[in-house]
DNA sequence: GCACTAATCCTGACAGTGACTAGATAGAGG
DNA sequence: CCTCTATCTAGTCACTGTCAGGATTAGTGC
């Protein structure tokens, strides 16, 4: 009676629990990692109770397969972000789309194994399936610009298209596990520098 | 007094427990993955109470390191088999590697991905850094002899070993994620085409 | 053969986890 | 004002890893 949600504490009823949750597990996710998320700390986070979380996403399973899904989401953005600020070539927008994967992937490293290495999201899930297919018609786009034709009419040309995904995905997933800044010596370079380099290798999956 | 080591049941003392719990946790691991990995249920599948892996292996960390080096050892071998098998052609010897790290990879799928992609295997062990180190030798060493030289004294020729291993590593991780057959259309080749295909794509990261 | 020591293994307990249930609370519509 | 429904809390269960203490066995010196 006292308080009431603008006031004081808190209310019995959040507002927006859902969104407020899914902040909290990712702030959990990227403090912790993947192999330590815990829904008890995601709720202990947004100041609720245990049970709550299981309202909004019934299982665990359930809550994983919505931070995919926003994952998805912001991984498409971050490279539109980087296509944005670069030549308007085609493998110049390759090249750009790849070094966004990679962006992405640093910046929320366990996100990026939750959205790739993990089985615990709900790939059957409607809205997790379409964006996971977003992110890879955009690269089936880009990869078509380069050739100018569609890559799904064309086996070769696929070719390419997992040629390109797998050398960033490597170099994604490499990166996060600290395998790769010595031997690339990317310590010593700047932004544009370690740009460029990334940039080379990523093109050599198309034939440079 | 009626029972001893060899007639009947079990003994108290097993023998070689250690050898025995790293077989069962394997098993565990293919059966469920390494999200689901639980040292009780090692422990129950090598008929041993929940309290005996302890002593082997302080800790659940302490096991996943000892499981991630025969890993790494069984790894490097797999690779050793295809180049055996293979041209002796320092590009074929080079795409015959890169087979075999798939190949390992479909074959112990969460063992790789405890391998490359977790935290939790203690990484300053000596015995994990020595094979790890000794993987990556061996990559190094297979680049220095498509060139003649050695890729350590030449930054240029590190970033084809980078390339050779981002690519082989992304398609062996997307492929333990289910994202590539369908594009690549593997599931209508036989082995020889696929190992061709997968050759190509590896090959183009140090320039075809 | 015998005792002593160290290694091995078991049992029981603890806190933390996800999932489930019943109940308390609050907002919306009549 | 009253009811309905969504939301959230609190308590419980089985499971997890870790730890401490005790039981059993193997190995060693005598």
């Amino acid at each position: 009676m006292a308080r009431n949600q603008s006031t004081d504490k808190k209310a019995y009823h959040h507002g927006d629990l859902r969104a407020e949750l899914l902040r909290a597990a990712e702030a959990v996710l990227e403090e912790n990692g993947i192999e330590a998320f815990s829904l008890r700390a995601v709720a202990k986070r947004a100041g609720v109770s245990h049970g709550a979380p299981a309202h909004h996403f019934t299982d665990v399973n359930g809550f994983l397969t919505a931070l995919a899904t926003i994952g998805y989401e912001r991984f498409i953005e971050t490279q539109n972000a980087r296509q944005r600020s670069a030549d308007a070539d085609p493998r110049a927008q390759l090249a750009a789309s790849g070094l966004g994967y990679i962006d992405f992937a640093l910046e929320s490293p366990a996100l990026f194994q939750l959205m790739f290495s993990s089985q615990k999201p709900d790939k059957s899930d409607k809205s997790l399936a379409a964006v996971a297919d977003a992110a890879f018609d955009k690269l089936v786009q880009d990869i078509g610009n380069v050739h100018n034709s569609n890559p799904r009419e064309n086996p070769a040309m696929m070719r390419d298209v997992m040629a390109a995904w797998a050398i960033v995905h490597g170099l994604a997933d490499l990166m996060i596990a600290g395998r790769t800044v010595r031997a690339l010596q990317l310590g010593d370079m700047n932004d544009s520098e370690r740009d460029d380099v990334l940039s080379d290798l990523i093109l050599r999956s198309i034939g440079k």
